[in-house]
DNA sequence: CCGCTACGGGG
DNA sequence: GGGTACGTAGCGG
């Protein structure tokens, strides 16, 4: 017997599925929640149909209209038709347009009905047809996940491993004010896997909580200190699942799981025919294809790929380019990885040193469960700005947290979502050619001391909200009659914006810098690493982050509210308070280094003076405009990226506590040979520590020398690719897939995901005629790897410097660059 | 110059 | 599955 309950959860993630019924097919949303007790909640709410719009052509008349709605009912798709229409009217871009609005049976018939609809004569227009179902329901029941809401329904019996499962439905949910969060299980794992006879296996599983729980699973016959030993591989696929289920995770947490930790997991789950069941619904985890990436979904769990976030988002304001475990912990944490390289795990379990592998295997686990405590947050906070679930907010890129935090106002404002741009236009858009963007003051190449650095606090956002950015408010009628539009040209342009009507995206860009201002005031009065301090820097966080993407998102060939004029209004404006700021700054004296877009480097004496011209600065400038102090830097190198064209940011620093920041020289893939990695390596190290180009000249010219004279390992000129498809596809002949060939005629095998190392040989020809399968080559190419792999490595940081290839290659000594030369006094 | 191909993270 | 969502760089031709 259903009871009827009332309850209190936070909403930790929406989906859908479609259920037989009686027969007949039905969409069910699928709530998954937390009660303040910790119990787990899934909640079911059938009262929800999915719906499109459509636009009939204007002109027509009532009757006309009518007889459209009575054609559209009759259609019949699979014994389908459409539930009912009701007419409507919304804003579209600042215009109304009356709307038919048709609702459906079953999500994925939407776009089977629109497909009919589109091509009649009397409809100019569908719209909304592309929005995920439960995208749809949260935005128009006005959830917002990561809050809190009551749930009024039938609590029914089930056999999930839910704690609660309650059917609700219209009006049975409501949101609640957003509150501390109840407590998670948060459950991080890592996988060892060892290739052996060309196949790849799971070897070792490890697992950590945040309750305290640990655990290690091996593949080993006997015994092995601190771990459980298994004897297949099957075996550590049972007692993975076992984990999960005995530890109840509501989060499970690793990095890089979507793209390969879950892949394995899947393939050892075909190849054993042990169906890999780790949800709460008890289903099989599946793979929701995400474009480029897919994403692996875990029934009743949230499961959160943290490498996902940190490329997407994270990833533009952490100081490391490199995205990997060890060094994004150590940059966020303070602490890295154990110290073991790929090819040693390899050798030390060849070795049958499993100890070692377990606790390296563990260490991963711990890393991706504190990495998760500090991250987790920042998740949730931009789930509650963008309305948006953990699973989808841990996958978007930024284009997609605006573009949806877009289509929820929308709605609430009664506006109609422009559609997504079809193929063609997207690439028109990316084929465009490019506005001007962010002002670039060139850099005083060399090496300065004392540096400050200034930047506009949210310069894009700023111009947006103060000159009412929009695509409709751009070049209004209103305006311009009235010529009102004199106080609001864009500068060097001929476009101007609105200054009666606010724009909707100014709104709602202005709505998130007016919270984050707020948020900004109750820190000042916080203390420091309280809870209450890091949820509110976290929320300020995702406030800034979301407006801050607002600008790219006019230019983003995606976008669905494009606007390439707006994003050029937006650009020019910035151009213009940047060089206003330049300008005052050489007025006073001040000798600028380096600026580019909203900041600028300015040698200054001391910190003193810095904060006085900071001042001078602020007090002219207009509304919410204003410049920040970010730090003096005791020095630093600037360089110009590729010289000529557009100047690129890469400039090193030393800050006040001696901290080594940089930006834009790092970067070496690894289908570069070591040689490479290493000198450019050196080549920093030199600068950056010992302060001494002249050094890190020697040291390239050194490895030239070296390299003509045969001393170096042929280990360190091993190139690394992958061959992504099979051979015989190959249209161009590149390098790796020449050196495939050969291993493959001299009977190896090289099958599409193996990876081929390779060496460039002496001789004639192409560089791909010339590549050796590293177990056959017995020379290598000089030429090659001194003018494709080191130069161009050192280049990048050493071409701002003044040195240009020929100055390594020179055979007489090279004149002496002393570091005098670069310090300016 | 264009178009194809690969990287990234993980092991 | 209301699916098909990156940005950049090297090399061959």
């Amino acid at each position: 017997m259903p009871s009827e309950k009332s309850m209190k959860i936070c909403i930790l993630d929406v989906n859908y599925e479609v259920e037989e019924r009686g027969g007949v097919e039905e969409q069910v949303i699928k709530i998954l929640g937390k009660t303040k007790d910790g119990k787990s909640v899934l909640v079911l709410d059938r009262s929800f149909d999915p719906y499109f719009y459509v636009e009939p052509k204007p002109g027509l008349s009532e009757s006309d209209i009518e007889t459209l709605k009575g054609r559209i009912l009759e259609l019949e798709i699979e014994g389908q038709k459409p539930k009912k229409i009701e007419e409507t009217e919304k804003n579209f871009l600042g215009k109304p347009v009356k709307l038919l609005k048709i609702f459906i049976n079953l999500p994925s018939d939407v776009p089977k009905f629109r497909d009919i609809v589109k091509d009649w004569s009397d409809i100019r227009e569908e719209y909304e047809h592309g929005i995920p179902f439960y995208k749809r329901y949260v935005v128009d029941r006005g959830i917002v996940p990561m809050n809190w809401v009551s749930i009024e329904g039938d609590v029914i019996k089930s056999e999930l491993d839910f704690d609660i499962v309650i059917e609700s439905g219209k009006g049975g949910i409501k949101l609640l004010e957003d509150k501390e969060y109840p407590k998670f299980n948060i459950l991080a794992f890592d996988l060892e896997l060892i290739q052996k006879d060309g196949e790849e296996n799971i070897v070792v599983a490890s697992f950590m909580d945040n309750r305290g729980f640990k655990k290690v699973i091996v593949l080993a016959k006997n015994k092995v200190r601190g771990a459980k030993n298994v004897l297949t591989e099957q075996d550590i696929l049972k007692e993975f699942m076992d984990t999960v289920k005995k530890r109840d995770p509501d989060i499970i947490v690793g990095y890089n799981t979507d793209r390969f930790d879950f892949i394995k997991l899947g393939e050892s789950s075909e190849k054993y025919k042990t169906p890999l069941i780790l949800g709460r619904d008890k289903k099989h985890m599946v793979f929701r294809r995400r474009g480029r990436i897919s994403a692996a979904r875990i029934g009743g769990r949230v499961h959160i790929d943290l490498y996902d976030f940190i490329e997407h988002i994270l990833g533009a304001s952490l100081s490391t380019e490199v995205l990997t475990l060890d060094r994004v912990a150590k940059e966020l944490l303070g602490i890295g990885k154990e110290n073991l390289r790929w090819k040693d795990i390899e050798k030390a379990w060849k070795g049958r040193e499993f100890e070692k592998i377990s606790k390296y295997c563990l260490k991963d686990s711990r890393l991706t469960l504190k990495l998760a405590e500090y991250i987790l947050p920042q998740i949730f906070e931009i789930s509650r700005v963008s309305g948006q679930t953990p699973f989808d907010v841990a996958r978007m890129g930024y284009s997609q947290l605006v573009e949806w935090l877009l289509i929820r106002k929308a709605h609430e404002e009664n506006e109609l979502a422009p559609n997504r741009p079809k193929y063609d236009e997207v690439m028109r858009r990316r084929r465009a050619v490019p506005y001007i963007g962010g002002y670039v003051h060139i850099p005083k190449e060399g090496i300065h001391e004392n540096i400050a650095l200034f930047d506009f606090a949210a310069l894009y956002p700023s111009i947006t909200i103060t000159h009412n950015i929009s695509p409709e408010t751009l070049d209004c009628m209103c305006c311009k009659k009235k010529r009102e539009n004199k106080s609001n040209m864009v500068p060097g342009q001929e476009h101007y914006y609105c200054r009666r009507h606010k724009g909707f995206v100014p709104k709602v860009i202005e709505e998130l810098v007016k919270k984050r201002m707020e948020i900004k005031e109750k820190m000042k009065k916080a203390k420091p690493n309280t809870v209450e301090y890091n949820y509110l820097c976290n929320r300020q966080y995702a406030l800034k982050i979301i407006a801050n993407a607002s600008y790219g998102y006019y230019g983003y060939p995606g976008s669905r509210w494009y606007s390439r004029v707006c994003a050029e209004s937006i650009t020019a404006w910035g151009r213009m308070y940047i060089k206003k700021v330049i300008g005052m700054a050489e007025k006073m004296g001040y000798e600028v280094i380096y600026g580019d877009t909203d900041s600028l480097f300015l040698k200054v004496r001391n910190k003193k003076e810095a904060k006085e011209f900071l001042n001078d600065v602020n007090k002219s400038l207009p509304g919410v405009m204003e410049l920040d102090f970010r730090d003096l830097y005791k020095s630093g190198i600037f360089v110009l990226g590729k010289t000529g064209v557009a100047a690129k940011k890469r400039y090193a620093l030393i800050d006040s506590k001696g901290n080594i920041v940089i930006r834009g020289f790092e970067k070496v893939r690894r289908d570069w040979a070591n040689i490479a990695k290493d000198t450019q390596e050196m080549v920093l190290k030199a600068i950056l520590i010992e302060r001494s180009p002249s050094k890190a000249v020697k040291i390239v010219r050194n490895i030239i020398q070296k390299l003509k004279s045969n001393k170096i390992m042929m280990d360190d000129l091993i190139i690394y690719t992958q061959i992504t498809k099979p051979i015989s596809e190959y249209e161009q002949i590149g390098p790796h897939v020449a050196a495939a060939k050969k291993a493959v005629e001299r009977g190896r095998i090289v099958k599409e995901g193996s990876t081929i190392s390779y060496i460039i040989t002496k001789g004639t020809g192409s560089i791909s005629s010339r590549a050796e399968p590293a177990e056959d080559a017995d020379n290598y190419d000089p030429d090659y790897y001194i003018n494709n792999q080191v130069i161009p490595a050192a280049m990048r940081v050493l071409a701002g410097l003044g040195y240009r290839e020929e100055d390594f290659l020179k055979k007489e000594k090279i004149e002496q660059i002393s570091l005098e030369k670069y310090i300016k006094k």
